[in-house]
DNA sequence: CTCCAAAATTGATCTGGGTCAACCGGCCTT
DNA sequence: AAGGCCGGTTGACCCAGATCAATTTTGGAG
């Protein structure tokens, strides 16, 4: 009996990529975009796969298509620091030496467009565009970054935890529309480890907003039913 | 009675300029450092100026020739988080909304190779290579952000400080060359908001480290009597 | 030199968030 | 439907580091 099998090819047009307007591709002409679709791929992965572990040698790029990831670095006893989800239209894998300088899992299921580093060096060598394109991708995560370190630096518990719900709100709104309805893939864990604390002390401020009537917590993410609230308490 | 001035020159010779190795301009060949010798003019700042504001439309860039400065971002209520420390070489300004994304204050005096905007973008506009080395120190200062996550969330007073000591350490030794005696041109204020401590906590982590030998107190700066006992706190 | 202001240190006390531990509930497997 | 597991919640207690409060030290300015 035949096995049934869904068969991906190797690669799809770009031109219907869900992500063509925001990635990293947005910088190509039409003419550029035919030849760069020849260099990615799409891979799945499902979730909790790690797609690549830092201090990897790199061999490819990836451009998030599908899912959500999370992006952390390990400590040698097993702490660990999220620094940062990936949403769709995310570009990861650059460095300079040559090493992942983090790690990367799916949360969820995953399609990402993997592109080999060398292929892809030597397509992105001449383009002026394109480089300037990852150069703005860069410098916009360095400032993503630094307001990062502000928060794990000098923000309370309660002010962490409303600033990452309004942060991932309007990462969603840029994806999918606004919605007051806010998914959370990620699980308490990440979440306290994205923002510096424990899991208890993440739970513990969830249900405090809760019993407050900011937040309703529902399954698979919360509803904020007063955003005036929250950005007060993120105090910007 | 002629008045005694040193007159500084709208700008000096590439060739000569210290950092020349290892910033931007390392990047560019004979030709094209005549050419970009006009664009950059030497301005200095003494101890405790601002050189540019979070927020400020950004007019200039700026290559930090010599001295120290930190960078850093206020919350609305006065608490602070240093960013970062710059160093000769460092090339500050980039961002992408106009805006500098963070303030910039000399730590002692300060000189630096100020470009205007525009004839700045003009110049790197086509040059592929400048671009790649702008692109290269982005990613760069990223991986060191996310290390500083780390730190940040992740890591005891003790480690903190001690991670600091190393960090600081390793920069200056490029600069000037391997050496026990770290000299620390900042404030206690300055390393606790670098840290995300207080001033009090840095101070007692200081004369802990001393009272066990480790490290000794000097006029401006410590000295590591024992940098292995200090990697080993720091706990990679 | 003396005086003053700012920076740094030190001590005493407090507390936000961590730690430890019990428990709950959804969902998968048998 | 029973059992078990895993993620999440809740409670009790604790402690690293913050806060508050004096000193002490340092560095100019006169």
């Amino acid at each position: 009996m035949k096995p049934i099998v869904t068969i991906e090819p190797n690669w799809q047009l770009c031109t219907d990529c869900a992500v063509r307007a925001s990635a990293v591709c947005s910088s190509l002409d039409a003419v550029e975009l035919r030849e760069f679709e020849h260099l990615g791929r799409r891979v799945h992965f499902s979730s909790g796969e790690t797609v690549f572990s830092e201090e990897d040698i790199t061999t490819s790029f990836y451009n998030l298509l599908e899912g959500v990831m999370r992006l952390y670095k390990l400590l040698a006893d097993g702490r660990r620091q999220i620094v940062g989800f990936a949403l769709p239209g995310d570009f990861l894998g650059m460095n300079i030496s040559g090493r992942h300088n983090f790690s990367a899992d799916a949360i969820g299921a995953v399609t990402v467009c993997q592109f080999a580093k060398a292929p892809f060096g030597r397509f992105i060598e001449d383009r002026l565009h394109l480089l300037r394109r990852i150069n703005e991708l860069a410098i916009r995560e360095l400032n993503q970054a630094r307001d990062h370190m502000v928060l794990l630096g000098r923000r309370s518990a309660d002010e962490k935890v409303a600033a990452f719900l309004l942060g991932w709100r309007e990462r969603l709104v840029s994806l999918k529309g606004a919605s007051d309805t806010v998914p959370l893939p990620m699980s308490r864990q990440d979440i306290a480890d994205y923002l510096g604390l424990t899991i208890e002390t993440v739970s513990r401020t969830f249900t405090k907003l809760e019993r407050h009537g900011v937040i309703e917590i529902i399954h698979g993410g919360i509803s904020l039913l007063d955003p005036a609230k929250v950005e007060a308490l993120a105090a910007a």
